[in-house]
DNA sequence: TGTAAACTTAACTAACTGGTTAGTTACGCT
DNA sequence: AGCGTAACTAACCAGTTAGTTAAGTTTACA
């Protein structure tokens, strides 16, 4: 893939000294989307490798097995989102703002990487009272940090009287839920709903009724002024957002 | 399991004539489990031919083959909450009452069979553009229906002007997405929050949560009277949904 | 008494699949 | 020129697993 792209390289040939990089890259993202597609259980390693068009002896010249695989699978992902979404957790923004900031970042996270929101989806359900060990580590590096930023930005919006009295610890599993299940279901809406989730004018569209969805169930109208539909204030902000949409869109249709 | 309640009954021995349907019934809800717990290309038959306390081969006497049987759970799981959900959806209530019975039901029906959301999951991920003619007759028969029942009664609603106006293409998803997410992934959320999320207190604390977010997203301030937080008037129906949330505790508690 | 349904037992196979191994290629260095 | 080593491959191996089979057992019922 990345190769074709170093138009006037002598073409290295295959079974040759090549650039290590990209094969570790390209086993990654393989194994990524097999693993996302079908799960540790249902992923095959010949398959990662053909993917990759690499031998599948190489896999293992990397990684130790296919669990560590999976593993840097995870951490690259979920590395991915933490940095993403801590650029506007850290920023300077009001409650209202910087919440909105944060699911449209997580949005456009999970739009520009589908495969995220699987791996996700499946490495929670895989999660067993046994084999604990390597989900402690997702939790403690990537689940929690997160997770209590946003529980302090949700605390921050009560006492401030901009948000509706809400319990982080169950608000947030809703807001997550909500990006992350019209990924994951895609196929299936499609068949049901008659048009292509994915196409990117209805991810913009997904975009605008995920913040607008959470902006009703959080925000609380502002006092003063016009009263009446006022908890739909969500339009000051939506143009940034919309823009915001265009260009996650546009880099989106870049990255395949 | 089920063979407990039967006090009088001469106790058949295994290897000799049992009932039919307790056997393949037994066989269902082992592999329900396995399925929701591993998926198909994870579960294991010995381990539902053991945990089912039957031989592996009567697996093969009752069901073609592993796919057969995953199909069968599936129609199982979700032929239980179409009646459960309908039968709501069928009542004459008002579009308020009828949305916060249905999300009700909906809650209730996966607090009470925690592998349904697994299994719906799972589902929803392994679509594939080839492998259709199987997930094709679930969305016939199951989602369709539902889907296409609840999107009716938005439009009701916000014809009827109570519900904010929102496409129900994208409400319904992220309203079903609330309800599964917390109970797939419990065990990380407990690790995260520090509680055991499946714990009855807070399966109830989370229904309420689930209810008023929705209710918060989706009803329009009630024109007249106190215009101020008037889109917090779940508390009208909440007494009627906590009795239910009891009920339905109660009820979980008793089936395990 | 006999037939058939509802099972068990346990050995077996065919196919798949994770992982290994032994060897190859080309680059950098001396 | 030649050596060491990183990067890589073809072929293979060993364990697992879905599914089968053949033979037998127990009970309901006609």
């Amino acid at each position: 893939m990345a190769q074709l792209f170093r138009p006037r390289m002598p073409l290295r040939r295959m079974g040759t000294r090549g650039q290590p990089e990209e094969s570790r890259a390209a086993i990654l993202q393989a194994a990524a989307q097999e693993f996302a597609e079908n799960g540790i259980a249902g992923a095959r390693t010949d398959a990662i490798a053909n993917a990759a068009k690499v031998n599948k002896a190489l896999l293992y010249y990397y990684f130790q097995d296919k669990e560590t695989l999976y593993s840097a699978v995870l951490d690259d992902a979920f590395s991915g989102l933490k940095t993403s979404v801590f650029r506007v957790l850290d920023s300077e923004l009001g409650p209202r703002e910087k919440l909105l900031a944060y699911v449209g970042a997580y949005f456009d996270f999970v739009a520009a990487n589908h495969v995220y929101p699987k791996l996700m989806q499946r490495e929670m359900m895989r999660a067993r009272e046994g084999h604990s060990e390597h989900i402690d580590k997702l939790i403690k590096n990537y689940f929690q940090p997160i997770f209590g930023r946003v529980s302090e930005l949700i605390r921050e919006g009560v006492a401030a009287g901009e948000f509706r009295d809400v319990d982080p610890a169950h608000f947030i599993p809703s807001m997550i839920s909500i990006v992350i299940f019209y990924f994951n279901g895609a196929l299936v809406m499609r068949k049901i709903l008659g048009f292509d989730p994915l196409a990117p004018q209805r991810i913009a569209e997904r975009r605008v009724a995920v913040l607008d969805f959470i902006s009703a169930a959080l925000f609380r109208p502002e006092s003063g002024a016009g009263s009446k539909a006022s908890h739909l204030d969500t339009k000051t902000v939506r143009p940034k957002v919309q823009s915001k949409v265009i260009r996650s869109i546009s880099a989106q249709g870049a990255r395949r």
